[in-house]
RNA sequence: GGUCAGUUGGUGAAGUGGCUUAACACAUAGCCCUCUCAAGGCUACAUUCACGGGUUCGAACCCCGUACUGAUCACCA
């Protein structure tokens, strides 16, 4: 009995060879420099903000330097698996422009010459490597039961010794080629274990991308590389095989990683394959209600879904250059310095990525958001945010359809200045800052009078106003100094400077009157500028609005 | 317990031995401008880089130790 019967029982269905695997992969014809990078999540069916983040990453690595970004999806655990999975993964990265050279395009077709990109489809693949390994001595059954395990730990923690499946505690490693092969026609279950040949004692040493070198002690774990419940691969193992057939060049992952590397780097050795590189990602974190910092989690922070941002209607653009922020210490002022430039002329570093965990900053997301949208035109914005009005605000979608133009003007008031309002820090907010310039809307009016709350006056400040100051056709010097004349008639000061110097000479001031006319023809006492918006209003909607203040 | 990582203001961070009396940005506060608000302008905000030693003429930067935080030690990824 030899390790070659071994492997024939044990993988009985395998008939191909190596080679006939690696032909089925050839070289890429990539140039010199070209990263290959991947997204390989779980087909949980939705992608949160830290591994989009990564995915952005992976992406953005790929697209500067020519390579290819392609998606693999890692179904090795049928736990994590939901229906429909991949769609939503896909459905998520494609809401912020990141499209998979290869891979999967949608839950069952993938493109690309380098698949299956599943991994539950790649079974046989894993096990023609895997079966070479036992023949070579370098994996073997092991048939030990999870009592069986727990009491090696138990011993181990007793002893204060190193937790684990190695050396002496690895006892399925010294069985016979016979007594292996004997256990198995018995029909014992088993899974297969790498003979790991390291010493713990040896040191290896992590060249990461992003953090430098890390020293470890060489990998002395028999680590399960294939599962007795169904076959599949662990993650460890098939990493290796992936990548290795795949072509990754630059490997990116969390940093919760860094602890596998040792075993990473023993099954490139073992299997013959050449390393890719790493970068280990610092996590993204945010602060909890105790003060704690911890990572972004999907369950308990609804911003960590990539959901919650599209529900308030942030820009995808806007989400990517925050991104971009987190990821590249040195883009935000790249990004100042380039008059605010495109993403891809910008070349991702990886040495200017955080080691440490980044806190993930709302705040900050919506300044880069104001800003963001402040710099659309009116007719770019009108574009943006119709389709999420279609899907969160009918009633004012239906408007913003009905009066395009309108609505385009309403979105131009102090758009096209050297520094335009900076109001809307996402496309939820445009329903407070707009709705009273719509009839439809102007209904339940509840006024937010200031100073001036006497019904009277305020009626007499409109009617003078209207009546005898009010030109439509008036620029807008023409249209201040107006109301400064009113003021002077009415006893209230036109001059701000002297009404702070003198208030008791006066009943009040220009910003009052104004204050009354804003108010009473917009309901809120806090607008952008009200000439605008008067011209906008046009001389119908005013008088109605005049009669509308009367009748309430 | 073993192994590994991280630690510069409220936040993201720049910084790799003298140009740092620590950049820039967000947030916060005050003032100015001003018809409201937003914006803008100005100003304030770490005498100090987790702590303790050491090397050096000189350290946030190099070395050693300690502390704290996190990750990991599964037939999960």
């Amino acid at each position: 009995m030899t390790q070659e019967d071994l492997a024939e029982i044990m993988f009985p269905d395998v008939s191909e060879t190596i080679s006939d695997i690696e032909k089925k992969y050839p070289k890429r014809n990539l140039d010199e420099g070209c990263e290959v990078t991947r997204f390989a999540p779980s087909p949980t069916g939705f992608v949160h903000m830290g591994s989009l983040l990564s995915a952005f990453e992976d992406f953005k690595a790929a697209k500067d330097t020519n390579g290819i970004f392609y998606l693999r999806i890692e179904d090795t655990d049928s736990e994590r698996t939901v229906e429909n999975g991949i769609e939503g993964i896909i459905r998520d990265l494609a809401n912020f422009d990141i499209v998979p050279d290869e891979g999967m395009i949608s839950e069952k077709e993938s493109i690309g010459a380098y698949g299956p990109y599943i991994q539950s489809q790649r079974k046989n693949i894993y096990h023609v490597y895997a079966k070479d390994l036992v023949r070579r001595g370098l994996a073997y059954p092991c048939f030990c039961s999870k009592e069986d395990l727990d009491e090696t730990r138990t011993i181990q923690e007793l002893n204060k010794e190193r937790i684990g499946y190695y050396g002496s505690y690895a006892k399925c490693r010294c069985l016979t080629c016979k007594e292996a092969i004997d256990k198995i026609k018995n029909g014992e279950k088993y899974v297969v274990r790498l003979k790991s040949p390291g010493n713990f004692n040896n040191k290896i040493i992590l060249d990461d991308r992003v953090r430098g070198k890390i020293e470890f002690p060489e990998n002395d774990q028999d680590i399960v590389i294939i599962k007795s419940t169904d076959q599949l691969p662990t993650y460890h193992f098939a990493h290796a095989v992936d990548d290795h057939l795949m072509q990754t060049t630059t490997v990116m992952r969390g940093e919760e990683w860094i602890p596998s590397y040792p075993i990473h780097h023993q099954l490139f050795e073992v299997l013959g394959f050449k390393e890719p590189r790493y970068a280990h990602l610092g996590l993204v974190m945010k602060i909890d209600e105790n003060g704690v910092r911890r990572k972004l989690s999907k369950r308990k922070d609804p911003e960590a879904s990539v959901n919650f941002y599209h529900e308030k209607g942030i820009p995808m653009e806007a989400t990517k250059l925050y991104l971009m922020t987190i990821a590249n210490s040195n883009f935000e002022e790249w990004f100042l310095n380039n008059q605010h430039g495109k993403l891809s002329d910008f070349k991702m570093d990886f040495s200017k990525m955080s080691e440490s965990g980044t806190l993930f900053d709302v705040e900050k997301l919506y300044n880069i958001t104001k800003n963001y949208i402040s710099r659309m035109t009116s007719e770019e914005l009108y574009d943006a945010a119709l389709p999420w009005m279609k899907e969160y605000d009918c009633e004012l979608y239906e408007l913003m359809l009905k009066y395009e133009d309108y609505t385009k003007k309403i979105f131009s008031i102090e758009r096209y200045q050297d520094k335009p309002r900076k109001d809307y820090s996402c496309f939820k907010d445009i329903r407070n800052g707009i709705w009273y310039m719509y009839d439809e809307l102007y209904t339940n009016l509840n006024y937010e009078f200031q100073n001036i709350t006497d019904k009277q006056e305020i009626e007499k400040i409109l009617t003078l106003y209207f009546d005898k100051y009010y030109d439509i056709n008036d620029d807008k010097e023409t249209w201040f100094n107006k109301m400064k004349m009113m003021c002077d008639e009415l006893g209230y000061a036109s001059n701000m400077k002297d009404y702070k110097k003198n208030k008791e000479n006066y009943k009040g001031s220009v910003a009052d009157i104004s204050t009354v006319i804003r108010v009473s023809m917009t309901t809120k006492s806090i607008t952008p500028d009200l000439y605008e918006i008067l011209k906008l209003l046009g001389k119908e909607r005013i008088q109605k609005r005049i009669s509308r203040f009367k009748e309430n």
